[in-house]
RNA sequence: GCACCGGUAGCUCAAUUGGAUAGAGCGUCUGACUACGGAUCAGAAGGUUGGGGGUUCAAAUCCUCCCCGGUGCACCA
C-alpha cells in the first residue's frame, strides 16, 4: 500500500463499489487495530465527520473506548494504530489529538475523484449494504369503516420512508398493511347498516357514513342493553359465517379499501401486501392451542393468558390471548401474523411502525414469540413514535373537538401551499400552480412529520411547516429549484454548453472554502443513509439535507457559477449538479417529490 | 402503586448514542455590490441541558435519588 505519490492514481478500482470514504477508513482502521491487537475479534471502530473543521474532516473516537476496555493507554494505542494505517490514498494527514482522538484530513484529489466518478454516474456517495436482508415493514394499519385520521399519518409516512431507505441500501423490502378489518366494532356497524343506512351518503363518502353509523349505535348502546346485545348477536353471526352479515362486511371492507387506495396514491405510498386481521382468523384457534400445549399459556380467570413472572420488565403484566368469552384479541392476531410471515416470507427482520402506546403490547408479543419459536433467527423491531399535538399542546383536534381526517388535512395543506405559491409567483399558470401546491403541501406535511426525533411528541403548525425559511420542505424544494434554474439559464448564456456536466480530475480544484465544504457534505450522504437505517430515524436524513441546502446557499452566494471563468465554472457546475442529485434522491427517499420550478 | 418515555435558548426542535467550544429555525436587534430565483445570505444577543449526588481523560447522553409532564398496565385494537 505504501507507495510514492507521483501524480495521484487512486486505488479505488481495486475496491469497486466503495464510494464512502468513511466506510473505507473504518475498514482500514479495523485492519490496523487487528494488527496492533491481534486478539481483538472484529473491532468495533466507527469513523464520523468532525463537527469542528479545525480538527480535520473525519475522526474516530473508538480507540479510546477500546483502550479503556483493555486497560491500555489510549493515546499510545492511537499512536500505534496510526503507525499501522495506510490511508495516504485518501488522507493527506492523520493526527492523534487530545486523549486519543484520531483525526483525518482528506486529500483534495480524493474528494475530486469522488466528485468526478459521481458525475459519471458510477455512484452517488453511498453503497448498498451487504449482505442484503429481507425486511418486512408493517405500517399504516387503518381500520375498516373508519376514516383515516392524523393518528395514521406518522405510521404511514415513517414506514414508507423506512421502506424507501432500506430499498435504496439494497435490501429486499416487503411492505404489509395490517388493516383492522375484523373485530368487535362490526357488531355495532352491522346493526347500524341494517337499521339506518343512507345509501346516498354511502356513495358520496362511504367512510363518513360508516363512521356515522358506528358512532350512532355506539352511543345508543351506552344506555340500551338490548341494543348492545343485538350488536353482539350480529357479531357472533358474522363470525359464524352468516351470509348476509358476511356480505355487509365485505362491502364495508371494499368501500374502505377503495378509499384507502385514493389516499395512498396521493401520498405516493405503496404496499406489497394488505393482509388484514381477518386473513389470520382461521389460524387463531391453533395458535392458542399450541401455546397452551407447550405450557407457554395457561388458563386464568377463564381467559387464556401468558405470564412473564421471570421477566423483570413484564412481570405482573400478563398478556391475554383468548378472552373469557372465547374471542381472540389483537395479541393473538399479531402472533398468528408473525408466524405467517416467518413461514412464508422468511425475513431477517420485521419492523412494526406504530405509536408509542403499544410498546408494552409488542414487548409481550415479541417475548411470547421467542418462547414459542426459540429457534427463529429473526430480529423483531418496534419502531414507535410520539403523538401529534395541536398548538395548544393537547392532542391535535379540529375546533369542534373531532379528530382530523387525513383527507381534510392533505387538502388544507394543498390549499395553504397554493396560497403561498400564488403570492410569491403569481405569473405561473394555473395548472402549474396546482401541481406545485400539491407537491409543496404534501411534502411539507411529510417533512414536518419526519423531522423531529420520532420518539418525541411534536406540535403541528401549518405556519412552521410551510415557511420558506428554516428546516422545512419548501426550503429544500426551493434550493432544488434554484439549482435547476442555473441549468436552464446555462443554455441561455451558452447555447453550446454541454448538458452533461463533467470534470477533469487532473485539473479541477476546489479553491473556495464554500466549494470544499459543500463537496465534503456531498460525500457524507451514504454515512447518513446508513445511520437512518440503523436507528430507524429519518430525521438524520432531514437534517443532513437541510445542512446540504444551507451549504449550497452559502456557496451560491459567494461563488458565481455562470459568470465564473471556464475553469471555475466546470467544478461549480459539478457541485450544482451533484447537490441537485443528492437533494432529489434524498427528498425522494423521504417520500417527497421534487419540482423544477416553484 | 408499578412500568415505559420525556424535561435542552423566550417559542418550536437538533445534537451521528460517551467526545473536543451544546447547534438550527422562529421571534428580537444590526448589516449585504440592482439580486446566476432576495422564497437568499452574513452578524449580534439569548444556556448551570428540571434539581442533587455519582462513574471517568471526557456526561445533555451512563448509574442513583428527588421534582414536573405524557403514556400504558386482565378480557378495545
Amino acid at each position: 500500500m505504501l507507495r510514492a505519490v507521483v501524480g495521484w492514481e487512486p486505488s479505488f478500482s481495486a475496491r469497486r463499489g466503495f464510494f464512502v470514504l468513511i466506510t473505507l477508513l473504518e475498514k482500514e482502521l479495523r485492519r490496523a487495530v487487528s494488527a496492533v491487537l491481534p486478539d481483538v475479534e472484529k473491532p468495533d471502530v466507527r469513523v464520523q465527520p468532525c463537527q469542528n473543521p479545525e480538527f480535520g474532516d473525519y475522526q474516530t473516537n473508538s480507540l479510546m473506548s477500546l483502550a479503556k476496555a483493555r486497560g491500555l493507554n489510549p493515546r499510545q494505542l492511537a499512536c500505534d494504530v496510526k503507525d499501522r494505517l495506510s490511508v495516504q490514498d485518501w488522507c493527506e494527514s492523520v493526527e492523534v489529538a487530545g486523549p486519543g482522538f484520531l483525526n483525518f484530513r482528506l486529500r483534495p484529489e480524493a474528494v475530486i475523484h469522488l466528485i468526478a466518478t459521481a458525475l459519471k454516474g458510477d455512484h452517488l456517495f453511498f453503497t448498498t449494504q451487504s449482505p442484503a436482508q429481507r425486511v418486512v415493514i408493517d405500517f399504516s394499519s387503518p381500520n375498516v369503516a373508519k376514516p383515516m385520521h392524523v393518528g395514521h399519518i406518522r405510521s404511514t409516512i415513517l414506514g414508507d420512508c423506512l421502506a424507501r431507505v432500506y430499498r435504496l441500501l439494497g435490501h429486499q423490502v416487503i411492505t404489509d398493511n395490517h388493516i383492522g378489518d375484523w373485530g368487535t366494532q362490526f357488531g355495532k356497524l352491522i346493526v347500524g347498516w341494517k337499521e339506518q343506512l343512507d345509501t346516498e351518503a354511502l356513495e358520496r363518502d362511504p367512510l363518513a357514513e360508516m363512521d356515522r353509523l358506528y358512532k350512532d349505535v355506539h352511543q345508543r348502546c351506552e344506555n340500551d342493553p338490548a341494543l348492545l346485545e343485538q350488536a353482539r348477536q350480529e357479531l357472533v353471526k358474522l363470525q359464524q359465517g352468516d351470509p348476509e352479515n358476511l356480505e355487509i362486511w365485505r362491502r364495508m371492507t371494499s368501500y374502505s379499501q377503495d378509499r384507502f387506495a385514493q389516499l395512498y396514491k396521493r401520498l405516493g405510498v405503496k404496499f406489497d401486501f394488505s393482509l388484514g386481521e381477518s386473513f389470520y382468523q382461521p389460524h387463531l384457534e391453533g395458535v392458542v392451542q399450541e401455546l397452551l400445549d407447550r405450557g407457554i399459556a395457561q388458563y386464568s380467570e377463564g381467559a387464556v393468558v401468558v405470564f412473564f413472572e421471570d421477566h423483570p420488565e413484564l412481570a405482573g403484566q400478563p398478556a391475554i390471548i383468548r378472552k373469557r368469552d372465547g374471542g381472540f384479541n389483537y395479541a393473538t392476531t399479531d402472533l398468528a401474523t408473525l408466524a405467517y410471515r416467518l413461514e412464508n416470507w422468511k425475513p431477517g427482520e420485521i419492523v412494526y411502525v406504530t405509536d408509542g402506546r403499544q410498546q408494552l403490547h409488542f414487548k409481550q408479543v415479541f417475548e411470547i414469540f421467542r418462547r414459542w419459536h426459540p429457534e427463529a433467527r429473526i430480529k423483531l423491531t418496534h419502531v414507535w413514535f410520539g403523538a401529534i399535538l395541536g398548538e395548544d399542546g393537547r392532542p391535535f383536534k379540529t375546533r369542534s373537538g373531532e379528530t382530523v381526517k387525513l383527507s381534510d388535512l392533505l387538502e388544507e395543506a394543498k390549499e395553504r401551499a397554493y396560497g403561498v405559491v400564488s403570492e410569491k409567483n403569481p405569473e405561473l399558470g394555473e395548472s402549474r400552480k396546482q401541481k406545485i401546491a400539491e407537491c409543496v403541501g404534501i411534502g411539507a406535511i411529510k417533512y414536518a412529520d419526519l423531522l423531529p426525533n420520532r420518539q418525541s411528541d411534536y406540535i403541528f403548525s401549518w405556519d412552521r411547516m410551510l415557511s420558506l425559511n428554516g428546516n422545512t420542505a419548501p426550503y429544500l424544494l426551493y434550493a432544488y429549484t434554484r439549482i435547476r434554474s442555473i441549468f436552464r439559464k446555462l443554455r441561455e448564456v451558452d447555447p453550446n454548453a454541454s448538458l452533461k456536466v463533467q470534470v477533469d480530475p487532473a485539473k479541477a480544484r476546489l479553491a473556495a472554502q464554500e466549494e470544499w465544504v459543500l463537496a465534503k457534505q456531498l460525500l457524507n450522504f451514504g454515512f447518513v443513509l446508513k445511520a437512518v437505517a440503523e436507528d430507524y430515524r429519518p430525521n438524520y436524513l432531514c437534517n443532513y439535507l437541510y445542512d446540504l441546502a444551507g451549504q449550497f446557499a452559502k456557496f451560491y452566494e459567494t461563488c458565481p457559477v455562470l459568470k465564473a471563468s471556464e475553469e471555475e465554472r466546470e467544478v461549480r457546475l459539478a457541485l450544482c449538479e451533484l447537490t441537485g442529485r443528492v437533494l432529489k434522491l434524498g427528498l425522494e427517499t423521504l417520500g417527497i417529490e421534487t419540482i423544477e420550478r416553484m
